[in-house]
DNA sequence: AAAAATTAATCAAACGTTTGTTTAATTCAA
DNA sequence: TTGAATTAAACAAACGTTTGATTAATTTTT
C-alpha cells in the first residue's frame, strides 16, 4: 500500500475539487490529472465519496490542538489568546488555500449529510472555545460587552471571504493577472494587521493604539 | 409563455441548488420538485446552464441601485452611509438566504467561467464604491486610517459566514432543531447590532457609545 | 538459494445508471 | 385552426464502479 500514491491522488483531488467542486469533478478527470488509472481511485479509497471523506479527515480539525492548549493556558491574557487564534487561522488558510475552498463547499452544500454534520461539528466546537475566551475577557472587564459568537463569525468570515476566490481577491486589490494573493506574504500581513486592529478596537475597553 | 411557470421553476431551482449545489442537482430532480415535465426546463430556458444564468441574472446586482444613490448623495455622513449599506446587505441576505447560498457557490467554484467572472465583477464594483466612502471618511479625519478593502471584506464576510449554513448557525446559537435563524427577526437584529458596533469601533475616531 | 505460492498494484474494457437534451406526438388555448 | 404548451419516449454521452487479466513485489516452502 503505497502511501505516496494515495497522498498524490489526495493532493490532486484537492486542486480539482477546489476548482470545479466535488460534484463537478469526475473520477476520470481526477485520474487523468493525477496520471493514474481510473480504477486506482476506487482501489485505494473504495469510492468517490470515501475519497472525499479521507480528504476532509486528513486536514480538518487543524485548530483543535491549539484551542485545547489555550483553554488550559493561564499565562496569556484574553486578548493575547485572541491574537494568537487570529494568527493561527490566517496561517492555516494561507498554507492550505485550496483545501479550505473545498471545506467551504462542504459547509455550504449539504449533499453528503454525515460529512456535512461532522465538519460543522468541528467548527461549532472551535466556536465554543473562542466564545469562552471572549466571555472571560468580558467578565474581567477587559473586553466590552460584545456578541461573542458573532465576533468569532467576523474573524472567520473575514478570512473565509478573502480566501473564497483568487480572482475576486486579485481584482479587489487591483493586481495584474498572474498575481497570487495567497502566496503574497505582504498580503497575508495586511490581512493580519486589519483583523487585529478591528478586533482590538471592537473588544478592548482600553485600546491604546 | 407563462411567466408564472418560469418563475416557479426558478424558485424551485434556487431551493434545490442551495441544498445540493448546481452540479449536484439534476434536471429530473428539479422537474419532479417543481412538478413539471423534464422537457419544460429546456423548453423555457434552453439548457441547464442558461437556467442558471437566468437565475443569477434575475437577482444579482441587488446593491447597484443603492450604491449608485449613495455615491451622489451629499446629505448623509460617511458613517451613516456605511450603516445604510450594512442594513441593506443584511436585509437582502435575510430576505433571500437560499439565493445567496447559490451565489456563494458560484463565487467559490469557477466551473462556468463567464458567469463566475460576471458575478465577481458585480462584487468588485460594489467594493470600489464602499471603499470610496471609507476613503472619504479617512480624508475627512472622521475615520481612522483603516484598510478600506478588508473592512468591506469583514462586513460581507461576517454576513456570508452566518448565512453559509443553517445547521451551523443553529448549533452555534444553541438552538433546537426546527429553529430557522433566517426567519428570526431577533437574530437579524442581533447581527445588525454586532456589525454596526464592530464597524463603528473600527472606523470612528470619536466613537461615543 | 531457488522455486513456488501469495499478495499487491496496475490496467483496459465493460457494466448498468444517470446525465442533459431532443424528438415527435398530443393537448390546450385563442 | 393555428401556434404555443406539454408530454412520454428516446438519444448519445458521461458518470461511478466492477471486472478479470497481467505484472511486480513479497513471502513461504523446499
Amino acid at each position: 500500500m503505497s502511501n505516496d500514491k494515495k497522498d498524490h491522488i489526495l493532493n490532486v483531488a484537492i486542486e480539482l475539487f477546489a476548482e470545479k467542486g466535488f460534484e463537478g469533478s469526475s473520477i476520470r478527470d481526477l485520474a487523468a490529472k493525477a496520471d493514474v488509472n481510473v480504477a486506482m481511485v476506487n482501489y485505494y479509497f473504495g469510492s468517490k465519496d470515501k475519497l472525499f471523506e479521507a480528504l476532509i479527515e486528513q486536514k480538518a480539525g487543524f485548530m483543535r490542538g491549539i484551542l485545547d492548549e489555550l483553554r488550559t493556558n493561564t499565562s496569556l491574557t484574553e486578548i493575547q489568546k485572541i491574537d494568537h487564534i487570529i494568527e493561527k487561522y490566517v496561517d492555516r488558510f494561507f498554507s492550505q488555500p485550496l483545501f479550505h475552498k473545498v471545506l467551504q463547499q462542504e459547509v455550504l452544500v449539504s449533499q453528503r449529510a454525515s460529512m456535512h454534520e461532522h465538519v460543522i461539528g468541528l467548527f461549532v466546537k472551535n466556536t465554543e472555545d473562542v466564545v469562552a475566551i471572549i466571555e472571560k475577557g468580558i467578565r474581567k472587564k477587559i473586553f466590552r460587552k460584545v456578541d461573542p459568537q458573532l465576533t468569532f463569525s467576523s474573524i472567520v468570515g473575514t478570512i473565509n471571504h478573502v480566501m473564497m476566490s483568487k480572482t475576486m481577491c486579485m481584482k479587489m486589490l487591483n493586481k495584474d493577472p498572474g498575481y497570487d494573493p495567497y502566496k503574497d506574504e505582504h498580503f497575508k500581513k495586511r490581512l493580519l494587521i486589519h483583523l487585529k486592529q478591528m478586533i482590538h478596537a471592537h473588544l478592548l475597553i482600553n485600546n491604546d493604539l
